[in-house]
DNA sequence: AAGATTGTGCGAGAGGGTATCACCGAGCGC
DNA sequence: GCGCTCGGTGATACCCTCTCGCACAATCTT
């Protein structure tokens, strides 16, 4: 993290108070998951006052929304760079196999189970439609050689997107097919469905890519 | 639900209480999820006292445990029943496509984010293994012609199985996929991530399964 | 039928959580 | 240096889970 360079001491030292928020607030999620995420609990840690954090997050919604916010953009930064790196569909399937085992918590808080009330704000579906153009992208570059199933043919007729012009049908699907094949095997292998069945989880994600190289 | 058949009208009234708290509960998972579930507003709902109801179940923790075993069994339940109804690999796929739409936070009770501290009772594993295993049948009545991936010589390598002998490499594999891909469309589905991109879900989770019956 | 027993519900209360309020004190901009 | 804004605190209200002792009613036993 580079140094923010805002203007006044304040300014800085709030920033700098909200990071130490988020932060203790990661190790409170990777303890005992999202739901039991407490205010209170982190302003003890920080040897502050329970009211103190509302001088900083409005709320718990605020705060976890930042931090859905903030592994949404991590996501996508880790794509981008895969991308930028000259990472084909293989190396963003690994890139974004890492990220999830590098912290399931930080997944599970994008792609989990969904709160009933909650609505995310505009910016963090901006980002994951940025995800999303990262893999449309490495579609893209494929040649499409795929035989055109229904799929495809009622994509082209319903075809409506959020803002620029929509991708080519093939390219759409396929990358919908790489979303949700490894997102299948990769949630199913975090949630831990995959304990005493005796194969290595790895494998299965390396071998539904092969699959998806190969179609 | 067949009249359990208790002895005492005092069996008979408990068993009752019970069965309508968890009614009530689904109700309230259904408004805001399973994390805002309050015994308390159960008990307030129900006419009673906060305390009244830890006559009936333990804690909040033993409800809950109580309400993802009844989803695991309702989802096990189902797929026996598509397979004694002749069901192949397709009509399970619908049945747990219709299954999981019909009470998405049922579905998430089962495959949405685990909670760390959480571990399912034996039973609620064992009823995971009656779903994998009617998976499993209906692959192994398939031909195998697949060309023996790397996975399945892992497979073979390291198979280990909770009780019963292992099932064949093949069939596993197969099962895993459809297990795996499946559930990749259906809980992004469900959770709202393709809203916005103007496709019907149905059908790319139509197009999954063909997809599946081909290879 | 009457007593003993068991199950059921209730109020009180401990302990912890979110969130708001008025009130200080310290640092900042002028 | 002065005023003002910002950050922190304790008090407070309300919700939650969960425990305890007590009262009441239904059941079982004699």
């Amino acid at each position: 993290m580079p140094e923010a360079h805002t203007r006044t001491p304040r300014e800085r030292y709030r920033t700098q108070v909200r990071a130490e928020i988020k932060e203790h607030a990661w190790e409170q999620i990777a303890a005992a998951g999202a739901s039991a995420l407490s205010l209170n609990a982190i302003a003890k840690r920080m040897g502050m006052s329970g009211p103190a954090l509302y001088r900083y997050f409005a709320g718990r919604d605020e705060l976890i929304t930042e931090l859905i916010r903030d592994a949404y953009r991590s996501l996508a930064d880790t794509f981008k760079e895969a991308a930028d790196a000259g990472a084909d569909l293989a190396g963003l399937a690994h890139a974004l196999r890492a990220w999830a085992l590098a912290d399931p918590h930080r997944y599970f808080l994008v792609y989990g189970t969904p709160v009933p009330g909650y609505h995310a704000p505009e910016d963090v579906s901006e980002i994951a439609s940025e995800t999303m153009a990262v893999i449309l992208d490495a579609c893209a570059a494929l040649p499409s050689d795929a035989p055109a199933a229904p799929f495809d043919a009622h994509v082209d007729a319903h075809r409506q997107w959020a803002d620029g012009p929509p991708p080519p049908a093939p390219a759409l699907h396929r990358a919908l097919v790489f979303w949700t094949r490894l997102h299948g095997v990769l949630s199913l292998e975090l949630a831990g469905h995959f304990t005493g069945m005796g194969f290595d989880p790895a494998l299965l994600f390396a071998a539904e890519l092969d699959d998806l190289s190969e179609h």
